[in-house]
RNA sequence: GGUCGUGUAGCUCAGUUGGUUAGAGCGCGUCGCUGAUAACGACGAGGUCCCAAGUUCGAAUCUUGGCACGACCA
């Protein structure tokens, strides 16, 4: 954008615009001026906006939903920032957690525990901690690239021993009030990586598998010959069964196999199903209800507790005794969707089985109830107490166990059943198994009631989430399973006496290392001075922290230990705004000004990830504090849809495009088009740096604001974002450029303004030749009224966090600045004489416009606003604003919106399309001047209005005269129809007679009645109904015949009749045509004055340009308009059917 | 199986409290413009508003029940 002339009041625009290359340049500006500091310091001591940065991973490289969300969080700040909000944005950086070990055990080519400690948990942790920051830069410079403002510098870290620090503080306040506990539940278990999984871990691994479906022989023990056909798809967990489910409800059937001469009892509903599984006859002999089962005994298919506990008895609360387990219960889950309606129990191995041995237990006196039974140690191998299988991993037993079960006859039926089963999100291969263990707790139901109180005062976009999805997670709340059996989190900061169990939290490691006889510190002093370069922050963590013991104060001469676990990283972000400060051991005024957030947003999927980490965390420390009230710790809160992919798939032979093609290149197959998942592993989306290189930042911001609603899902599509450049952007830039290239040329300059600043109206007022808008003409007063209309909607639409309306209102608005301010103002910019008042007047508008427009799209589009902004401002130096971003946002004076001047302009829109649309019935080209059209309106009352701007639609539709006229029976027909809606409620079932009555009715008699007596009577079956004028609507339709058009609004009719002079006016207008066509050709300066000679044999055009010399010169800038003969250097033309010649001399 | 969401033009999506001609952009077609020019504009074709029942004078819109898709959870 090198400027070709110092004198002119603007860069001159390329022709070519790249924003890509234009976004470079103003990255630069920012950088080298430190606009994002400056648009805070500008603000400091101002109310605040809080915004809080949910942290992501910098172990990953980022991908296109990073951008949106980093879109939408840079949006609302820069919004309000403008707004005149103090806004600061600390960036934060989730940095612990499984994720984190999985790819270092990956770079290690390990992966269970048990390797992770051979290799050593303090090179491991080392490694954990450096991998973090393997994207560094990536995440970086995307941030940067994408016009995110957001305090890296200061970012916050988890695992910081500041934030560390911050979350033991939380922690030990939960324990001290009893809510961290210990407890025993079946949890969805890794075995490989011997860790628990949290819900939403789990969540995240679903796949489809094909597991054995097993049938097994239960032989009851009181009934010969009998038993109880039970289902499972988990052989594995066969050996430790413990009872067997029926439900009550159901009616089972005894049925008779004639082939193994043997009963078998289950589901009355299944025998068919089951006979053709087995292809063999089976008979009903009798059926019961479930209840009648209840209670039988039966020997289980493998005995290895059986064998010695089969017979032991318990006594039961209720009196009497009961055997212990291997016997029929009842459980209403139990269904016939699938299996047999018996299902076996393993409690050990499954949630509502663990629950259905504790309810057996509590009908037994304490101490003699069921025990569970569990032969399956952590690594996920059975253990001595089953011989048979030991050593073997759980899922590869299955097979041996069917064996076994073939061979002691006790199997029925193998079948192979498909279902979802989890597996571990980041070893794709691991299967999870469910598993009794012990983990730490927090007791977050008893703060139910509160979090959904809390829940109840946030502000949810899309507002569903509230009551729906997050509502009823929180209504399903079960204590969070806080603990991991790993090593690269935040260490759980509990010790534990070595004599009595007893328990004491810390709060932080000063505290710890103060505790009378600490010792163990020395271990990560030699490991600094081993390696200087350790971060200090580690001796926070494993396993430099375990080393640091204390004495009991519990029992003399014990030792006070730290428990093994770390803690679930969805804890450390939920903790992020106390944490991020280091509070409350540091940072105690950041937290206070900065709590809670007004705004927070993130994708769908973090409904149960951060969103509620944070409520819980933050409900549970400060729900009770009368100071704090609901909702915190955030206010408001979009959630954003999941972004998909966009796809060709070959329907052939599945071959995927990155580009649209009709033909499949491998088979030429049809190839279709197909949203899909992101995914890694198939590449189906173009890198974030691409679509920067290519297209721009702006383009790419702008795509995901003004295309849809956030919430939705949003297609990432390359072809969809370049697709909204000319939509918004380059038309924007068109109207910019449009701007800069004629003040240039008419050297029109601003900078007569006093006190430029940030081109306020008031500021701009005082330019040399700015009238009042009051003063200024139709269009230009209508184009500042629809100007300070939109900024109306879009502050009101952004204050509500409704960024797509915003962009609506902004992008119709750049359309009419295009597509009729500027066009239609064209020639007031062409005007000879530099200072006409009209010519004035359009230039100001528009600065003022382009001025205000660019302040307003700022916080959307910051590149290119920024870019038009130096343009605009660049006569006045340091008389400017320095960057748009530090300007205000431009505020509506509704004062200068006039709802009428909007309406009459929008009907003159109309007019003009529908004479353009009657031209194009007609076959007439707008460059064939017409004698007239004749308008007929419906309604009156803005005619005298519109005839006042005849000559507006004289040039639109190039016609010599325009006509209006009430009395148009010649032309068209009056169709009146009823005001739905006003006799709608008056007249009720009527409705549809009324209806008929209107269409039978002579329009133009009932509307000749209204217009003389203000009433009219409709006869509708006999009832008379008195109708007002507002009652009626009417219809014009053109008759045939005409050339005409017909809107909503008015019928347009065309005179089509051609006379001589008309034609010659027509030709004319093709000679300019030629002319300028030749003129681009030559190469000639827009400015460029010419000798013009136009040598033809046809009679016709020779008079036509005779007939409008002057037009035709004034035009294409002639000086001379000569005809006769050109000379050597001319070029040959042709107008229809007339051949001539051209000659053009620069004068 | 449960919860939530979505279903409107070839594609992506709007559609305010129910009101009778259902909109936009892109794409497509036709044409225009040629001093915003590797731009720009106009016009047009294209819709059983997923299906069914109900409420209502009137349903894309409200109710109920299906169907399909998606997400989350079992």
């Amino acid at each position: 954008m090198a400027a070709k002339d110092d004198d002119s009041s603007f860069d001159p625009c390329e022709n070519n615009v790249s924003f890509p290359k234009i976004e470079e340049s103003i990255l630069e500006f920012w950088k080298q001026n430190d606009i994002y500091q400056q648009s805070l310091d500008q603000r400091a001591g101002q109310e605040r906006y809080v915004f809080y940065e949910g942290p992501p991973t910098a172990n990953g490289k980022p991908h296109p939903g990073h951008c949106l969300t980093r879109a939408i969080k840079d949006l609302f700040p820069r919004y309000k920032t403008m707004r005149g909000y103090f806004c600061e944005r600390k960036a934060g950086w989730d940095t612990h957690g499984l994720p984190v070990e999985v790819e270092v055990c990956k770079e290690l080519g390990i992966h269970a525990k048990e390797e992770i400690e051979n290799f050593g948990v303090e090179p491991f942790i080392q490694k954990c901690q450096a991998s973090v920051w393997q994207y560094m830069q990536e995440w970086e410079q995307l941030t940067e690239r994408l016009g995110f403002w957001v305090n890296l510098d200061q970012a916050y870290v988890t695992y910081h021993q500041s934030y560390v620090e911050s979350v033991w503080w939380s922690l030990k306040n939960f324990f001290d009030q009893g809510l961290l506990y210990k407890g025993h539940k079946i949890i969805w278990w890794w075995a490989q990586g011997g860790t628990a999984l949290s819900s939403g871990e789990v969540g995240q691994g679903y796949k489809t598998v094909k597991d054995p479906s097993v049938y097994v022989k239960f032989p009851l023990l009181e009934k010969e010959n009998t038993s109880l056909l039970v289902w499972t798809t988990t052989p594995w967990t066969l050996p430790s069964n413990q009872f067997a489910a029926v439900n009550e409800k159901i009616d089972y059937a005894t049925v008779y196999d004639p082939q193994e001469d043997h009963y078998l009892i289950f589901a009355a509903d299944l025998v068919e199903k089951i006979a053709t599984k087995m292809k063999r006859e089976l008979e009903v002999k009798s059926t019961c209800k479930g209840s009648e089962l209840v209670g039988q005994r039966y020997q289980p298919p493998f005995d290895y507790f059986y064998k010695t506990d089969g017979d032991q008895t318990g006594t039961l609360k209720s009196g009497g005794t009961e055997s212990r387990a291997w016997r029929i219960t009842s459980a209403d889950f139990v269904t016939t969707d699938s299996g047999t309606g018996a299902v076996h129990e393993a409690p050990a191995f499954g949630e509502v089985d663990y629950e259905l041995l504790v309810s057996e237990r509590e009908r037994f006196i304490e101490g003699e109830g069921p025990n569970l039974i569990c032969p399956v140690g952590p690594n996920g191998k059975f253990t001595a107490e089953v011989p048979d299988f030991e050593g073997q991993w759980v899922k590869d037993a299955d097979k041996a166990i069917t064996q076994k079960l073939k061979e002691t006859k006790a199997l029925y039926l193998l079948d192979q059943y498909e279902h979802e089963y989890p597996f571990c999100w980041r070893a794709d291969d691991d299967p999870l198994i469910q598993y009794p263990r012990e983990s730490w707790f927090v007791k977050t139901t008893d703060f139910k009631d509160k979090m959904l109180a809390n829940n109840q005062e946030i502000n949810w976009l899309p507002d569903h989430i509230k009551n729906g999805r997050f509502g009823n997670f929180l209504e399903s709340n079960v204590d969070w399973s806080l603990s991991r059996e790993r090593y690269w989190g935040t260490p759980l900061p509990i010790w534990v006496c070595s004599e009595t169990g007893k328990m004491e939290a810390m709060d932080s490691y000063d505290s710890l290392i103060a505790k009378p006889g600490a010792t163990g510190m020395e271990v990560w002093a030699a490991a600094k001075e081993a390696n200087p370069e350790l971060v200090e922050d580690l001796k926070v963590h494993k396993p430099y922290i375990d080393a640091i013991t204390y004495d009991s104060p519990f029992a003399a001469g014990a030792t006070m230990n730290r428990v093994p676990e770390v803690i679930d990283c969805w804890y450390d972000s939920g903790a992020m705004p106390f944490a991020q400060w280091g509070y409350p051991h540091q940072g105690e005024k950041e937290f206070k000004e900065q709590f809670p957030a007004n705004f927070i947003s993130e994708a769908l999927d973090q409904t149960r990830g951060w969103f509620y980490s944070q409520l819980a965390i933050s409900t549970l420390l400060f729900g009770d504090d009368p100071d704090i009230k609901f909702p915190h710790p955030f206010e408001n809160c979009i959630v954003l849809g999941l972004m998909l992919a966009e796809g060709y798939v070959c329907a052939k032979c599945s071959h995927r495009h990155a580009d649209q093609v009709k033909k499949c290149t491998e088979c030429g197959g049809k190839v279709s088009r197909k949203t899909e998942k992101m995914s890694k592993r198939l590449r189906n989306y173009r890198a974030p740096n691409e679509i920067f290189d290519q297209h721009g930042a702006d383009a790419l911001r702008w795509y995901f604001f003004a295309n849809q609603p956030p919430w939705t899902s949003i297609i990432y599509s390359e072809r969809a974002i370049k697709e909204s450049i000319p939509e918004f952007l380059l038309r924007l830039w068109n109207v910019y450029s449009f701007f800069v290239l004629y003040a240039n040329i008419d050297g029109f300059s601003p900078s007569s303004i006093s006190a430029a600043g940030q081109l306020n109206p008031e500021a701009i007022s005082t330019g040399t030749g700015c009238r009042p808008v009051s003063e200024r003409g139709e269009l230009d007063r209508w184009l500042i009224s629809e100007l300070n209309q939109t900024l109306k909607v879009v502050t009101e639409r952004m204050d509500q966090y409704d960024n797509y309306a915003a962009c609506t209102k902004l992008s119709g608005f750049v359309d009419s600045l295009s597509n009729w301010y500027v066009r239609r103002s064209r020639d007031r910019f062409w005007a000879e004489d530099k200072q006409d008042v009209d010519k004035l007047d359009a230039y100001w508008t528009l600065f003022e416009t382009l001025a205000t427009i660019c302040k307003a799209i700022a916080p959307f589009t910051p590149f290119i606003s920024e870019s038009i902004w130096k343009n605009l401002t660049k006569s006045f130096g340091a008389g400017a604003t320095q960057s748009v971003h530090l300007c205000d946002y431009p505020m509506a004076n509704e004062g200068l919106i006039d709802e009428t001047l909007s309406r009459q302009m929008s009907l003159l829109r109309e007019i003009a399309s529908l004479g353009l649309s009657a031209r194009m019935n007609a076959k007439l080209k707008v460059r064939q001047p017409l004698s007239g059209v004749t308008v007929v309106l419906n309604n009156q009352t803005d005619q005298a209005w519109l005839e006042t701007h005849d000559d507006l639609l004289k040039t639109e539709l190039n016609v010599r005269a325009v006509t209006y006229t009430t009395d148009a029976g010649e032309y068209v027909s009056y169709q009146i129809v009823p005001n739905f809606k006003l006799l709608g409620p008056r007249v009720g079932k009527l409705m549809p007679k009324v209806k008929g009555a209107f269409a039978a009715a002579d329009g133009k008699a009932i509307l000749e009645s209204l217009s003389q007596t203000d009433k009219a009577v409709l006869d509708v079956d006999g009832t008379e109904i008195e109708l007002t004028e507002d009652d009626v609507e009417v219809r014009l339709q053109a008759n045939e015949g005409w050339a005409a058009a017909q809107g909503s609004q008015a019928v347009i009719v065309l005179s089509t009749e051609l006379t001589p002079e008309l034609i010659r006016a027509g030709l004319t207008r093709d000679m300019v045509r030629l002319v300028q066509d030749y003129r681009k050709e030559l190469d000639l300066r827009r400015t460029d004055r010419i000798r013009l000679t136009i040598e033809t044999a046809a009679e016709e055009l020779t008079q036509a340009i005779s007939e409008n010399q002057d037009y035709l010169a004034g035009e294409v800038l002639a000086a001379e308009v000569e005809l006769g003969a050109v000379g050597a250097q001319s070029v040959s033309r042709e107008i229809g059917e007339y051949a001539l010649k051209l000659s053009i001399e620069v004068v």
